[in-house]
DNA sequence: AATAAATCTAGACAGTGTCTAGATAAGCGT
DNA sequence: ACGCTTATCTAGACACTGTCTAGATTTATT
């Protein structure tokens, strides 16, 4: 039999983040506490503070592995997507919402929250990451750098804002007014929702 | 001289909505203290049970002022616009943005945030206001209910969620990318948001 | 093998929201 | 004007939170 409950746990930074992250689905961001990931990962409440300082340290971490995965969705729903640039873009954004949709109180944690350290160079360069994505497809779409031109980066904030703005919608639960929404299948939400980000770059068509 | 600190306050219930908002304003959602609140109206931490139940009654009073206020910004906006239905409906969206730029705890409390109760008849019917009000610059502009329509809600949705992505963005720091917003004049700002915003109506342009 | 470093426990502390019992004031019918 | 009811507010208690300490235990290093 295995010797019970070692005083080293031997990968208790892992285990700390899979906890925070199941206690943040259970109990939602605000609700969160660092206490009662402690206690799931079967650890004294103070054991924490070694590998992640304070509570603010280890949601930092977890939205930063979140951005992480926020962009292997992108990459997901890009990978199946036909080969035109308009079709990635549409489907980079569908990628978003399917993050958004798949893990809402981690979404809110990144996009909605004061509680990670922003000036966190991880969580800053994974941030970027996902923002640098973004700018690629739209470079790709208008053969010009947005970082160099104001109208092809209005075209980088639209399609963000529009993407950005579903998702947060959807995590929020408020797109229950349209009804019709929960009748579709799962494709004919898809198109629907692609539909409605590209317009943010209807005046980009080449 | 006046009779110091009685008992009874007399309008404590909006005083204390007063200071939540201050609170809100200086800490953020998630540093909201009930305690301080009460300390900040000058009266003991047990108080502000008796009018609002616990902290979540407060929030939630708070958060349907907020929608009168929100809706009040973008009334403000519309009255100084031009009479053409799209102007109107950019207009509204700008002061969508006013209103998240001028109360960024507060927006994040009725957008962002799983506090108050959003099945409270008050805040309920506040935020439908809302929405409904986007619903009918929609209907005017397509001459389609957006309601028995799924063309016309899906213009609503593609609105709502532009102005909204775009506010959102705004109130957490993140269009600091594109630094060249920071050089423009408050009219080209407005210009440059306005033609973003409208990019979800493009379709729909009559 | 001895010493240093890393890891984890357990107790303390101030702060939180909410629950109680009781004090105080206001309203109201008589 | 009086007594009773109701509304309002205080103050203490409780369990819970994050963070700080001192010390126990294990691993790593020399």
């Amino acid at each position: 039999m295995p010797t019970k409950d070692p005083y080293h746990h031997g990968d208790l930074k892992r285990a700390l983040m899979d906890a925070a992250e199941i206690q943040l689905t259970q109990n939602g961001v605000e609700r969160f506490s660092l206490r009662a990931v402690a206690k799931q990962a079967g650890v004294s409440h103070g054991a924490p503070a070694h590998h992640f300082g304070d509570a603010q340290g280890l949601l930092t971490a977890i939205a930063a592995r979140g951005y992480k995965r926020f962009i292997a969705a992108q990459d997901q729903r890009e990978q199946r997507a036909p080969k035109d640039p308009m079709a990635k873009l549409a489907a980079s954004g569908l990628g978003y919402l399917d993050f958004a949709i798949a893990n809402p109180a981690l979404f809110r944690l990144m996009f909605s929250s004061d509680k990670p350290d922003k000036s966190n160079p991880l969580l800053a360069s994974a941030a970027d990451d996902a923002f640098e994505k973004l700018v690629a497809h739209v470079q790709t779409i208008t053969h010009i750098d947005p970082h160099v031109n104001r109208l092809a980066m209005s075209h980088v904030l639209a399609a963000w804002a529009m993407a950005h703005g579903l998702a947060d919608l959807l995590v929020s639960n408020r797109l229950g007014r349209a009804t019709f929404l929960a009748e579709l299948s799962t494709e004919a939400r898809d198109a629907f929702f692609a539909e409605i980000i590209l317009r943010a770059m209807e005046v980009a068509r080449p």
